[in-house]
DNA sequence: CCTGAATCCATTGACGCCCATATCATCCCA
DNA sequence: TGGGATGATATGGGCGTCAATGGATTCAGG
């Protein structure tokens, strides 16, 4: 397994402490490093999470531009700018900073939804808000296309 | 880690010591000295600052421009004649000069922006605005990038 | 001497680290 | 097959360390 996938949903703590999923942990355990790497997501009211592999991502994108040039510099300020760098405890938790919990107007409860490589961090109720849009959307594309398709979860091995 | 990521905001005391963030100065002390390099930003009213790989950048964008040139002697004045040698004491703290908190409009706070080799230093309410203005362009970008289907990872956002 | 600067010390609060508890799923065995 | 044992996970809390900040003391130069 070396995909985030499924959705938890998890309680902060007196501290804002908040566990990771474990199954995440364990995608993140073969980073070697025991951070996680969180910003602001640029087009939802939620956090773009991961590990070396989101940074990467986000290096490539800056690195094509030369230094200095004005698209860089603001790439650069978007993204790692705004990437907070959280310490993963030895429990598997971290602190949110202030900042992101106001991007994504969290307070004591997150949904961790997998998105393959990468991972985002919503209010629940918002979440779930948001998933009914989305579902809205793809069934109306299917119906577009007119799939047959009425089984979504259909086997994985 | 090895990069300046991240923002953070801290307060200058009365004798305008502030002190620099704590992760930063790991990076900083790879180095090995107790210097901080620090010039006005070219393109906005903020500070660049880092150390040795700054001070290598600025070298490598002089030269690309032939000796005696006009170009490269306005660089040269503008880059390394208004670069500003901090020492970091024993604290982690620098000293702005006049000139470079006049630049940036700096009086009695920073906010201290992560740029991958380099950090800037900003007064918070005007990184505040930039930051805003920085992510609408990313993400006008980043609708650019997405309508190409073939793009696989990048998915900023 | 007097002023400004550099070095040193002190306080407070946050964070990292460790240990404790509970809930739940799985496994094993009678 | 039922029930207890086992282990892992989520969550709560205590405490020591370090960072951020403020203040004092020493030093250098005019």
């Amino acid at each position: 397994m070396d995909r985030f996938v499924s959705t938890y949903t998890m309680r902060l703590d007196s501290k804002g402490r908040v566990s990771i999923p474990a199954p995440y942990r364990t995608v993140l355990a073969k980073d070697g490093t025991d951070l996680l790497y969180c910003h602001p997501s640029l087009a939802e009211p939620a956090l773009d999470a991961g590990g070396s592999r989101l940074m990467a991502e986000i290096e490539a994108l800056i690195d094509r531009y030369p230094p200095y040039s004005e698209a860089r510099e603001e790439l650069a300020a978007a993204l790692y700018g705004t990437t907070e760098t959280l310490k993963i405890d030895s429990e598997g938790r971290v602190v949110l900073t202030d900042s992101l919990k106001h991007h994504a107007a969290i307070t004591d409860q997150v949904t961790f939804v997998g998105l393959g490589h990468k991972f985002r961090i919503w209010e629940p109720e918002r979440f779930r808000t948001h998933l009914a849009e989305a579902r809205e959307k793809v069934r109306q594309l299917r119906h577009a296309l007119g799939s047959r398709a009425e089984n979504e979860g259909s086997s994985i091995g």
